[in-house]
DNA sequence: GAATTATTTTAATCTACATTAAAATTTTTG
DNA sequence: CAAAAATTTTAATGTAGATTAAAATAATTC
């Protein structure tokens, strides 16, 4: 009955579950967490999960919209601090790495997008291809404003979000590899995009 | 009884095997695809496929087995052609991405190592972890001839690996597409490693 | 603090595949 | 072409793990 749903204890609850879930995917993969890994995880027993989400293919659904929530967060927040495009590009990455790696994470890994209903399959689809583009768009106005060099702006997107999205693969927490990649990732990723001296 | 295994019937009738299942993991996620979907992509009925494998965790295994053989070929002859550490890398982007993206492909994404039995999951990731490192070799020597700017070798490799391992989420054989990556991929992914002049 | 609502549990199904067994067919070989 | 080996099929089994039902406990509310 809170005014705010999102201070709910249910919500609140839901999201550690979201975690949960995410963690065990990222770690023993899809097939290999059951949900009584998940619930394990919490203390709890398989079938309390079932309160929070209507069966499995929710479970993960909710495990990737969240994932997109949060980069379209990061992306909003880099976007609306301005500056030139790849600026904009370059800290979207940032913003957005530093929620993976750090208190927001872990982020599950959109690995069984296929598996889910056609619905659910549909809206993340269509979350992802709408980050896609909105990163595109960044490469764009940084062309547009001489800060990025011309590119094919559909392939260097896919380039760059697919090292993004394969991190949760690889990274599982340890705390000072997540600095390195903060450090790193988005100066590797946009180094290449800023048109040459020569 | 052929002299050269390789050339048997048996193990010819695999590798599509192993292919149809590549595809199938691909594009339905691995618990979205049945054996009964691999077999009938090739005409076969499901427990025909226990002629081939021993399982389902088996025809896994050897997916990624025949990913990371894919892998391991195109950074060899990348190698072999010898030049700056730069030209490797590029080279060993375009082998790697003409064959995934080619003939050899599908290539199963690796999203279930860690469902594997520890053997193969072990296996599996020295495979891979061997890969990185001998990616990390290349940047290294590109470092100390001078064709690639200082950089923590270790996370612009996992960078760089990223993005081609997110390749087969994505791409899914529209042929006018693979001309794209190949012709961008490894640009994209090397144009930053190389010294700034100014 | 009794009644109501929220949360979790125990115990019981249910079912989609993976897997096995045995038989049938096809291919190879001498 | 007959016998042996290789490949595939049909039919049957098994099981882990998701899901449901009903009951128990804990938290809220009035």
């Amino acid at each position: 009955m809170a005014r705010n749903p999102d201070e709910t204890r249910f919500s609140q609850q839901r999201d550690r579950v979201l975690k949960a879930a995410a963690h065990c995917f990222n770690r023993k993969g899809y097939s290999g967490t059951s949900l009584k890994d998940v619930a394990n995880m919490l203390g709890l027993t398989d079938p309390a999960l079932y309160y929070y989400v209507r069966n499995k293919e929710e479970l993960v659904f909710l495990c990737y919209v969240r994932a997109a929530d949060v980069g379209r967060d990061a992306m909003e927040r880099a976007i609306a601090e301005g500056g030139t495009g790849l600026e904009q590009a370059r800290r979207y990455l940032r913003f957005h790495i530093e929620s993976m790696v750090g208190d927001e994470g872990p982020i599950a890994i959109m690995s069984e997008i296929p598996s889910l209903k056609p619905e659910h399959r549909d809206e993340v689809l269509e979350l992802s291809r709408l980050h896609s583009k909105n990163f595109e768009a960044i490469l764009e106005r940084g062309i547009a404003d001489g800060s990025i060099t011309a590119c094919d702006v559909r392939m260097t997107g896919n380039a760059v979000m697919g090292s993004i999205n394969w991190i949760p693969k690889w990274f599982h927490g340890d705390a000072s590899m997540a600095d390195s990649i903060v450090a790193e990732f988005p100066e590797v990723l946009t180094r290449g995009l800023a048109p040459r001296a020569d």
